[in-house]
DNA sequence: GCAAGGTC
């Protein structure tokens, strides 16, 4: 008797393994890892895949609309994922003539598709027939026991589902994608690459509106009323936003040259309750604004550690540390490290991690193993020490702050201003990575009389909403339920990549303007989450067997195909409008001979470079370096934009004439620096501006401008 | 190649 066991990534096939039998065995198959026991008289096979295996292919890519498509290796179709061959051959040949399969991925809608396709193509279609289900939410041996005793069958209603989304992301992405880029192709012989998708259209979409407010955005003018007292306390009048002139006016009149008088001085306390373990999405976001990482970097970096041993794995969404990760242990191991030693030691025990509200059902939030980590380079070792400041502070004390709220009066009209500080600092002190308020508290009580050096009144006006940067993109897809913690940080970039979007503060250009106006008027539902919601009602109908896979999928070509004639039929006026829009997304200047100055791309050194659009006309032309952004900043020399490069980022003038930077340092003061407390300044140094802390060379702290503005 | 979804 022969039993194979699949599962969906090497790491669970491991603690399956070891979970069902204590005579496992480790071996290893082109150096897939794949485990062995044999228990009264039966051998059991744990093998592994390694997510999917087997993606959706056109079985004819001649015809115009790809309606037929099948599934095909992944290594097949992406060179990328050769490593993807080693773990289906090892299926194939240890699965062999087994007469037991038991699907173990993990029991959501794609893992039930990862392993179906592995036992369908890999194990043989009669694998199916011979196959049950195991259903488990942890990976706990309890857990795993439990499910391997009570084995359920294939839910082919679910592997349906599965595969239905699949076949409609393909089908709606694929080809949208095709006959827009097609557009442009036939009516300007241009090769744009222009897509489409369920996730990544609706995305570009709420960058869209918000540009749009931006754009639309008035700016009201109001004023503020502040009183400049003794000893450099500024106080707000109580009315905040005063939108009318005349009553700005009024206020300041009946201040006079008036006294202020304490009415009221209240001190607080204040908890501040420790931070809670990271989730995915909460790990990118504050590595974008501590470090300025992008959330696909962290991503890949927090991947690395994970596969290195050093931190658990990434792709979680739960904000829980259950006991049953012995976090007792891990500090403890920590702790060989002296600098986390001290702060372990001052935990207050017993232990207990102050955790969130997001769960996971396969696996625990972010932390670390315990292992110490050796060979990390800056960025690993930087993410390292956030993963494990943060889960040594997630057991900390609550910090308390002690706050200051006073009232004046200056005739009759009422002022107040306030005062923060640390009284305890609990979990900060594990957390260097916060910023913390520590103002000092003038010595007044109520009945006090401080004198009014000036009445201040600030002319200001309404700002437009802020732009997304990467970081807070993400939270609005998670918030929306748009893609997953796993493909957010690819989709964001997928926009970059294809120039719809630009800068650190998300821009859209013109490109991705239109792109999205095309696509409201020719396939409005896949410009919002209308089409997620839709596919969503239609895979729980598949699976609560209320229609089939067949069914939905044949409804959603015709859909489709109408959708494609349409473009089809306007594909000169769809072309045309894009390709303007993309020659347009492309200037990033004006040109000293009037002319613009453009993005291009040259053949004969497959590089890009900044050329003038009135060619041959003027000749102009700058370099444009792999690595190198032309930001929207201009050169307050010369006027061309300027650009940046490097690693830290440093910033030049795009004519490599015009000198080093076309800007002059301002030494402004831009924040606390993490590591000591001191000032953060803005600097000139040899390469470029920089940020730096006052406390140097005591303190060495330093991040690039861009680093600084990511936040 | 184009999508979105798993994973190393």
């Amino acid at each position: 008797m022969h039993e194979v066991i699949i599962c969906e990534k090497p790491k669970s096939s491991e603690k399956i393994a070891n979970a069902l039998s204590r005579n496992t065995i480790k071996n290893s198959y082109k150096k897939v890892p794949y485990y062995e026991f044999e228990e009264n008289g039966k051998k059991t096979t744990v093998l592994s895949a390694v997510g999917h295996l087997y993606s959706l292919s056109p079985t004819n890519s001649k015809q115009d609309k790809i309606f037929d498509i099948d599934w095909v290796p992944l290594y097949d179709k992406d060179k990328q994922k050769k490593y993807v061959k080693n773990y289906v051959d090892a299926i194939k040949k240890l699965a062999k003539g087994a007469d037991k399969f038991i699907h173990a991925c993990d029991y959501d809608i794609e893992g039930t598709v990862i392993g179906y396709n592995a036992l369908k193509y890999a194990c043989g279609e009669d694998s199916i027939d011979k196959a049950t289900r195991m259903k488990f939410s942890t990976l706990t041996k309890e857990d795993i026991v439990k499910a391997y005793e009570n084995p359920i069958p294939i839910d082919f209603h679910q592997v349906d589902s599965g595969i239905a989304r699949h076949v409609l992301d393909f089908l709606f992405g694929v080809n949208i994608s095709k006959y827009l880029t097609d557009s442009v192709r036939e009516a300007t012989s241009r090769y744009v690459q222009l897509s489409a998708g369920r996730v990544q259209t609706p995305t570009l979409s709420i960058l869209v509106d918000r540009e749009k407010e931006i754009k639309n955005f008035k700016p009201i003018p109001y004023w503020l009323i502040k009183a400049a007292l003794e000893d450099d306390i500024i106080a707000d009048h109580k009315a905040g936003k005063i939108f009318e002139r005349k009553e700005a006016d009024g206020i300041l009149a009946d201040c006079g040259d008036a006294d202020a008088v304490v009415t009221d001085v209240t001190l607080r306390e204040n908890k501040r309750t420790p931070p809670v373990p990271f989730d995915l999405g909460s790990l990118q976001s504050e590595a974008y604004g501590v470090f300025g990482f992008s959330p696909k970097r962290t991503q890949q970096i927090a991947q690395n550690l994970y596969t290195e041993g050093y931190t658990s794995y990434p792709r979680t969404s739960s904000q829980k540390l259950p006991k049953s990760i012995g976090y007792d242990k891990i500090l403890k191991q920590l702790s060989k490290n002296a600098e986390f030693k001290k702060h372990v030691d001052a935990l207050k025990k017993p232990l207990k991690p102050n955790e969130g509200k997001k769960t996971d059902e396969a696996h625990p939030a972010i932390h670390p193993t315990g292992t110490l980590p050796t060979g990390l380079d800056t960025n690993e070792q930087k993410l390292y020490e956030l993963i494990v400041y943060r889960f040594i502070s997630v057991f900390g004390e609550d910090a308390l702050q002690e706050s200051m709220k006073t009232k004046l009066n200056i005739n009759s009209q009422e002022f107040s201003f306030s005062r923060k500080r640390m009284a305890k600092m609990g979990w900060l002190e594990h957390y260097p990575f916060r910023k913390i308020e520590d103002e000092k508290f003038p010595d007044i009580k109520k009945g006090d009389t401080l004198k009014v050096n000036e009445i201040l009144c600030e002319e200001k006006e309404t700002k437009p909403p802020a732009r997304y940067n990467q970081a807070s993109l993400i939270r609005e897809l998670e918030k929306r339920g748009l893609g997953t913690k796993s493909t957010r940080a690819n989709i964001i970039s997928i926009l970059y990549d294809r120039k719809y979007i630009e800068g650190q503060k998300i821009q859209v250009n013109e490109l991705g303007e239109h792109l999205i106006d095309t696509l409201k008027e020719y396939s409005e539902d896949i410009t919002s989450e209308e089409l997620t919601r839709k596919f969503e009602t239609e895979l729980e109908d598949i699976m609560a067997d209320k229609i089939t896979k067949d069914n939905v999928i044949e409804e959603a070509k015709v859909g489709l195909s109408s959708i494609l004639d349409d473009i089809e039929k306007n594909k000169s006026k769809i072309g045309e409008k894009l390709y303007e829009a993309y020659q347009e997304s492309r200037i990033v200047g004006q040109c000293k001979c009037g002319g613009n100055l453009v993005m291009k791309y040259s053949y004969r050194t497959k590089g890009t470079f900044v050329g003038c659009s009135a060619y041959p006309k003027c000749k102009v032309t700058y370099p444009i370096p792999r690595g190198t952004n032309v930001l929207k900043t201009k050169c307050e020399k010369c006027g061309l934009p300027m650009i940046s490069f490097g690693k830290p980022r440093q910033r030049a003038c795009l004519d490599p004439k015009c000198g080093r930077n076309g800007k002059e340092s301002t030494n402004e003061v831009v924040g606390v620096c993490p590591q000591c407390g001191e000032q953060l300044i803005k600097r000139m140094g040899r390469y470029g501006e920089f940020i730096g802390c006052s406390g140097f060379p005591k303190c060495r702290f330093t991040k690039s401008v861009e680093e600084q503005e990511a936040k």
